[in-house]
RNA sequence: GGAGAGGUGGGUGAGUGGCUGAAACCACCGGUUUGCUAAACCGGCAUACGCUUUAAAGGCGUAUCGGGGGUUCGAAUCCCCCCCUCUCCGCCA
């Protein structure tokens, strides 16, 4: 969420941001400013009338003590009625503190001045391009044909099992994820960020700190008798890891990297768009994300970009990097790349890694701060995030780049060591 | 899952209804002393919110002793619910 006085401060930016994100016309903002300025103003009169009735309570313990009972007697008339006055503003004032919380979570994060503004994905600025695309003597197959031949997943007992979208991975098809794992894994520690392993499932404040609920539960599977959620990325534990805290000015930055799986309801559309490793209910992710003093959050974004680029170049993955427009972007970003990989057979790009700057419209929730140098008041600190990758959509084109003319599958040089092998099949 | 004991400021830890936003000690910051370090001594040291010409700073106030609710004129202290930690038992990778 945004910083309550900033809105106040910059009610015509904010409406700007909202109507470039599509979120509403922006009078939003006016309603929220009018429910902060009764909210304040009730807040004021319960204070005063709370600072008389703490003062004629202190004045009744000092009357008994000195035996004075009948004057103590009218001092506690007087202080009753106080308090009756002091539950009816007690309750005006929660009422109109709700208000304002429920306003303030439906404004979005203001987009950074060298977003583009657009409405839909054809706005989205593509700032870069690497790599060729794969040329063929033969008719590329797709990756959930290749998986077929080379016995690497299983869709159907996966169906039998769980349900559509949860596939067991077989054989060099287990290896590959394996391997690709610990490849990023092992790249993100040799860029210089800590390992940590995560709860794969997390309690509904820590899905609040990272803004899946209160509005999009249906992306979550939850667990409703113990009041947990399966994790859709592992953002949401790692970011929350540091809820509540106050770094010293040293501290910073932090660079977490975490392998997880994560978990998706999301139904999405049907077809080819979802066809094999294109979209699942759960799928593998390696997630980076970075705690970052607010001054160098943009830099640590362009680092945290080239970090995933450099998994895409050494894989010899063809791909482009979109900065993502206003209207494309989501609610909480205020600046957004996402990294797309060229799947040769079925000839379209393929979402492999989103990096986002949050600034500090996370940390604010789930306050998140640091002390700066000789300042008294601590500072809210800025989180960004991105993947670095998600494993599906890199093994399908992993598969259908690499496929030979022999029915074989080349494994690009970087990943030889991890895999244990220089192609699949023979 | 069963039984018991606990959760107080960055840490240890006092505090069983008004004198406690909270003793004391440690850590930390500033100062005095000092050839340097150490020691000693003095001072400071939570967070949020509201008001204050809301630029800071300062001042005033309110709230916060795991979370929520209740009793009371008044709650860290009494009652209820929940969460967490520890010990023992059970179960288990």
């Amino acid at each position: 969420m945004l910083d309550l006085q900033f809105i106040r401060d910059h009610a015509d930016q904010v409406k700007t941001a909202m109507i470039n994100k599509g979120i509403g016309d922006g009078t939003l903002v006016d309603e929220l400013i009018s429910a902060d300025e009764a909210r304040r103003d009730l807040i004021t009169r319960t204070q005063e009338t709370q600072t008389e009735s703490n003062a004629a309570a202190k004045a009744i313990g000092a009357l008994m003590k000195e035996g004075k009972k009948d004057e103590a007697q009218s001092a506690i008339a007087e202080s009753s009625r106080l308090k009756a006055a002091l539950k009816d503003l007690e309750e005006a004032q929660k009422a109109a503190q709700e208000q304002v919380n429920a306003l303030l979570l439906e404004i979005p994060n203001v987009p950074h001045e060298s977003v583009p503004v657009g409405r839909t994905p054809e706005d989205n600025e593509v700032a870069f391009e690497w790599g060729a695309f794969p040329e063929f003597g033969f008719d590329a197959m797709p990756h959930w044909e290749l998986l077929d031949d080379h016995g690497m997943a299983d869709f159907d007992r996966g169906s039998k099992v769980s349900g559509a979208g949860f596939p067991f991975y077989t054989k060099d098809g287990a290896r590959l994820q394996r391997a690709l794992i610990n490849f990023f894994l092992d790249e993100a520690v040799a860029a210089g960020y800590m390992e940590i392993q995560s709860p794969l499932v997390v309690n509904e404040d820590s899905a609040r700190g990272t803004g899946q609920l209160p509005d999009k539960e249906d992306l979550m599977y939850e667990a409703q008798r113990d009041g947990l959620y399966l994790i859709p990325t592992a953002e949401v534990p790692v970011t929350n890891l540091h809820r509540d805290e106050i770094f010293e000015s040293d501290a910073l930055p932090i660079r977490y990297c975490a392998y997880t799986p994560c978990f998706r309801r999301e139904a999405g559309s049907y077809g080819k768009d979802v066809r094999g490793l294109n979209r699942l209910h759960q799928f593998d992710k390696v997630e980076l994300v970075h705690f970052v003093r607010p001054e160098d959050s943009y830099q640590a974004l362009e680092d945290l970009r080239e970090h995933a680029e450099r998994l895409l170049q050494k894989l010899e993955l063809p791909y482009r990097r979109l900065l993502m427009c206003t209207g494309d972007m989501g609610f909480t970003q205020s600046k957004k790349y996402d990294l797309e990989v060229w799947s040769a057979a079925q000839e379209r790009w393929l979402e492999v890694s989103s990096i986002s700057n949050f600034e500090s419209f996370q940390a604010r929730r789930m306050m998140i701060r640091y002390r700066a140098d000789g300042e008294r008041k601590p500072r809210i600190i800025h989180t960004l995030n991105g993947s670095g990758l998600a494993l599906p959509r890199i093994v399908a084109a992993l598969l259908e780049n690499n496929q030979q003319s022999d029915g074989s599958i080349r494994i690009p040089e970087a990943l030889q060591g991890h895999f244990g092998a220089e192609q699949i099949g023979d």
